[in-house]
DNA sequence: GCTCTGACTTTCTTGAAGGAAGTTATAAGC
DNA sequence: GCTTATAACTTCCTTCAAGAAAGTCAGAGC
């Protein structure tokens, strides 16, 4: 009698994509990741998880395959961060849908405001998630570029591998 | 202190869509719902949950927007039931982008096997969850059918506000 | 030797998950 | 008229994870 239900050996692939992707803070650890923000502080202190909870997940998910252990230079110190797989990756167009999904259904708070995810290749916003609505090409993150004008910030994600530091 | 942070509030779209969707069973609700299957014994039996955990789910899915309740003849008497509205129609490329990932990522267990979603308007199966693959047109519920080889079924999805009984 | 930083681990309390049993309301059967 | 059946919940109980805060550990720099 578990609190969440084993859902890895089922057979309809949305419950077993579920299992590991059904806790909200999988998907935003995976966002981050995917903009290069891989090491366990800088996670902490931007999605404000308890460490406990962080350090859980990211074991979970280095046995789930989304994430790696990669090795960074820290002012001549050799320290541990975390890398998206291929698989964390291909997360990119479930990410894009829920922030599209996001802005149609909730309601935006005093602060906010419309996150624009741009496709660098052909230099157009995309207001679809898998395939950009401009220029049709299928998205991927090394592409993207995510505007979000709370934080004045443009940030250009990067693809399976990197850890970007910060 | 709860148990679950609250990111209804929160400046991101992804994180605000989280609060939502950001747990296990809701998604699988969405599912079932959009394959006519809105009737309460019916959804427990399908999913598997308790039923103090669905009670709870479905209020705050009608709370949040994502089901509405319809009545329904059952037997020369009406009950009550839930369909989706057009937020939980429009989770439909989330959900079929949970389905290719979760074929991809994860492994089939035995008895298993290919989920194909079937784009009745031109006839093909689709490998993209947003937009078909073959005649690249937007996909919505009411034009999928989902054949499951575990079930031996061919499931026709229903669009926002139907529940088709069963 | 002491401090600082980064990545955890431990401890504690609260509350949700899951299981099971009980409740309510209506209809059909005897 | 009373019992049984069905559907949709609600209540009760135990277990276990979330979240908060504090502690641990290891190497670098002063």
């Amino acid at each position: 009698m578990p609190l969440r239900s084993d859902w890895s050996d089922d057979v309809c692939p949305i419950r077993r994509s579920l299992d590991v992707l059904g806790d909200p803070w999988v998907l935003v650890i995976v966002r981050d990741v995917l903009h290069g923000r891989g090491r366990f502080d800088s996670l902490r202190e931007n999605l404000g998880i308890s460490e406990a909870v962080l350090s859980r997940r990211l074991q979970g998910m280095v046995e789930a395959g989304l994430l790696v252990r990669v090795d960074y230079d820290n002012g001549g110190r050799t320290r541990q961060g975390y890398a998206a797989t291929e698989a964390a990756a291909e997360l990119l167009p479930v990410l894009q849908q829920l922030a599209l999904w996001g802005e149609r259904h909730t309601s935006m708070p005093a602060g906010g405001g419309h996150m624009a995810m741009i496709h660098r290749t052909c230099g157009n916003e995309t207001t679809r998630g898998e395939a950009c609505s401009a220029c049709g090409e299928v998205l991927v993150p090394e592409d993207m570029t995510w505007v979000k004008p709370w934080k004045n910030t443009r940030d250009t994600l990067v693809p399976a591998g990197v850890l970007s530091g910060l």
